[in-house]
DNA sequence: TATTGTTATACTCTATAACTATA
DNA sequence: TATAGTTATAGAGTATAACAATA
């Protein structure tokens, strides 16, 4: 009736879902919960961002993200301020904690990731990569 | 400082979130939620299953699914009753109503995954897949 | 005693919408 | 009026653990 072993989505969910509860485990015995580590990833890599560049990039949804990051600032982890230019705007950033943190579960991160690759030749790396960006570009939401 | 275009974990928790957050919105104005069509389409492929079996298939968490599969049947979707065999074990299936909405949500899934595969070779389609399952058996919980 | 599943608790996430402040 | 973000509410998910029934 339905093939599950080939349907994207279900293969996706399920090679993410185990990342996420084996890594998700790990770093909440640091004091991490997956949801503020993608926060700190995200900083880590783009620098301060808006709330709602944050909430496309961790696909956190933009309310969840809001309470999300209240937590992370009074844990000291984030700063959070109105933008000079547009004082609706709000940019977040690590603070010196922050960064402590995020460079403590870096190397984790950077395991688990080596662990899902292994048996993996550096070409298929790079495939998979570049697939998986091809169908999130596919999947932009159309302009209505 | 940390380099996330590049990072697995990211890649496939991204194409995964746009993916469920369509289909999702879709589905739902049918009055069926993402982790209910997750269960049904498991049912689908597999037939009955025992509740644990189910969990893994679906990376739902037992407790969690405990009472889905409640709401489910309350819902009339679903039917749970005991084993035969072990009578602490329970077996759930789809009703006659969950087949017929079952039904009629494929088509919609399937189309959800055309589109995430649009410009893609039918080989590449493939890989892709072929390349997702080694990271899942890759991320096989080594025996403790 | 171990396994399968259910239930309880506390916290978090999600969907939706109302709301504030700024533009 | 539109946009960025916050807050409120209800329902659902998650982590953890206790629990019942069966093996």
């Amino acid at each position: 009736m339905f093939d599950l072993g080939h349907y994207l989505p279900y293969l996706i969910n399920r090679a993410g879902a185990r990342l996420a509860v084996e890594f998700g485990r790990e770093i909440r015995r640091r004091g991490i919960a997956l949801q503020e580590w993608r926060v700190l990833a995200a900083l880590a890599d783009q620098g301060g961002q808006r709330l709602s560049d944050l909430a496309g990039l961790t696909s956190i949804d933009l309310s969840t993200l809001s309470r999300l990051v209240g937590r992370m600032v009074r844990a000291g982890l984030l700063s959070r301020e109105r933008m000079d230019g547009d004082q609706r705007e709000v940019s977040v950033a690590l603070t010196d904690k922050g960064q402590r943190i995020t460079r403590a579960i870096i190397p984790i991160a950077q395991r688990y990731e080596r662990r899902a690759f292994r048996s993996f030749m550096p070409a298929e790396e790079a495939t998979l990569k570049a697939l998986l960006l091809r169908v999130y570009a596919n999947l932009e939401r159309p302009e209505r």
